[in-house]
DNA sequence: TTGAAAGCGTTACCAT
DNA sequence: ATGGTAACGCTTTCAA
């Protein structure tokens, strides 16, 4: 059995002072002799004791806990994100309580454990609120923080963070269109959430602008989504020679059924993934990809997250940032507007 | 702020009930009639309450929560093994308090923080604690399980779950053996862990016993650490034709590198991964790999922890599971013991 | 079956 | 600067 851990009372008596006391030795900026603290601090590491966290919360109705919701996404840069978050909040002197979800909305049995346990502040990351938690949520005045996901129905009281999609679909596009490509493609993520849409829709965007036709294949977000959707597109009737995948596997996916059909890359495709993955540098692949700036979103996510704990933020907050094209070799090189494949 | 939410003391007067009986509603297995628990759950509804697990924690001394420590890994199954347990933790009601530690030993900041919110029970993922904090966990009689990681150096009272790397190193170097190579060589992780050791003894044993040479390079666990360190292996003196990679991504490296020297995968050089990550599946690489049984090492993991907390174990349990080859097409098919490569 | 009251380990207020 | 005491929201014992 879980032995009970020394508290503030044994630490009071060894010291010989009282226990509220022994609590002023540890709360940060409060008044005590420097002798008693030293006699204090002495007891306690003697006996080894701690402040109880809980008892702590209970009484100050602030945990230092932040709830912290991630899809369950295997390709993403889930790892990077998190360890992201972790560090950084607990530089901050905040905890992370984690859970997961694989729906596009957060289960609202999630939140309402965050509750119970009496969370500072939510971050709900690459996924989704329901109306229904929200307005459960809105009663509690507890602040919640959306990072790469974004509703439009929302009369809400959350914060959004995120990358600037829409933005990076365009600059994307006119990249492709740049470097002179005939047949434009797109192969999508399987998700329904608003930030692929944004992202699929600045790149339609660009060339809908200019009265050029592209086409849309959806991928499921896997690799094998990404091979078979630019099968279709390849074997079709109008093959294009520049794909542009939401996500870098699917982009790994097309790249590979692009070589199983004898064509090469960048010379008869170019390819153009999204996240700047692990596996956008390998070698045989060399990805042209889109890097999203995570250090920035998140510790601007942190910084508003913790603003509003503090009452420092009146209302909701929502910032896009843009992310960076990274250049490698998937892309052909410029001006290169004639040798395009035309037939299969 | 963060409003007050609403406690028993409220559910009982809206339903006319003591708060005591409030508390015996929210209670698994408390006798309660039929009437009043109905009485209870409508007021309950009505006013949204949910106990509050902090208060409940401190008078109970069990907190449901599990404190997780995880190495800062980017190349590993992070995301999968992260998954599984909060997914199987969580259906057995209890929530995941989230670290992680870029070094070999956890920090001991990182534990206390645990205790001091009397988590029921700590998993520590891929890294080890040092001595000191093992003293001073062992005082609380909190239960421990170390998962992939281990130490010899332990009079300890913790757990140990993991893969049996060192028979997955012998069964790899058999498995080479077997198929027929000239010279062997192993890239070794960047690891002083107890685990890739093991991994890489199983590997030199089956050779060491028929009086056979490996090549022994250090990789760091990159990709780049991989490529550099099958590049001096095959611009060496005895080029190897069969590389063991104590990683995926290593092993990925050692590939694009032979490639770069003009060598085909698996005609002149065999190579085995260790993981089957993601990446080992990618069309251009294929790569022969191990799987380590996550699934049952988690299940088992969480299994012998809520034994444990619930007290109905009472020594160290140590288990090793051993994991399963996966063939794919980065080794030559067997008894082709010519044509292999003498010089560069 | 239910209610009153003690206690979990803190912090915060009011004295001194 | 320090000590006493109420309060945080809950579970649990003891009476009724």
């Amino acid at each position: 059995m879980k032995k009970k851990v020394v508290n503030a009372m044994e630490v009071a008596r060894l010291a010989g002072v009282s226990q509220s006391t022994v609590s002023r030795v540890f709360s940060p900026s409060t008044a005590v002799s420097e002798k008693t603290r030293h006699r204090v601090w002495k007891a306690a590491e003697e006996l080894g004791y701690r402040p109880n966290a809980l008892a702590r919360g209970l009484i100050m109705n602030k945990t230092k806990i932040i709830g912290l919701i991630i899809r369950d996404i295997q390709n993403l840069c889930y790892p990077e994100i998190l360890d992201k978050f972790i560090k950084g909040l607990r530089a901050k002197g905040y905890h992370v309580l984690l859970a997961h979800t694989e729906n596009n909305e957060v289960n609202q049995d999630e939140v309402y454990q965050f509750l119970e346990y009496n969370v500072d502040g939510i971050i709900v990351i690459d996924t989704l609120l329901s109306l229904n938690t929200l307005a459960h949520l809105s009663k509690y005045n507890i602040p919640i923080i959306l990072f790469n996901q974004y509703t439009e129905a929302s009369s809400c009281s959350y914060h959004f963070v995120g990358c600037d999609n829409y933005a990076a679909g365009k600059d994307i596009g006119e990249y492709l269109l740049k470097q002179g490509h005939h047949q434009y493609a797109c192969i999508t993520g399987h998700r329904n959430g608003f930030m692929s849409h944004e992202c699929e829709k600045g790149f339609r965007q660009v060339f809908q602008q200019r009265g050029i036709k592209t086409a849309i294949e959806a991928g499921d977000g896997t690799y094998e989504g990404g091979y078979k959707a630019a099968m279709r597109l390849l074997k079709g009737g109008s093959p294009p020679d520049a794909i542009f995948c939401a996500s870098d596997l699917m982009a790994l996916g097309a790249a590979d059924a692009a070589r199983s059909l004898n064509l090469s890359i960048p010379e008869h495709v170019s390819i153009v993934g999204f996240n700047d993955s692990v596996m956008a540098s390998l070698h045989p692949y060399s990805l042209t990809t889109w890097r999203q700036p995570f250090d920035e979103l998140i510790a601007i996510t942190i910084k508003t997250l913790l603003d509003d704990i503090d009452g420092r933020i009146k209302s909701p907050v929502s910032i896009l940032l843009c992310g960076v094209l990274i250049k490698r070799d998937s892309v052909r090189a410029s001006h290169n507007t004639d040798g395009a494949l035309n037939s299969e």
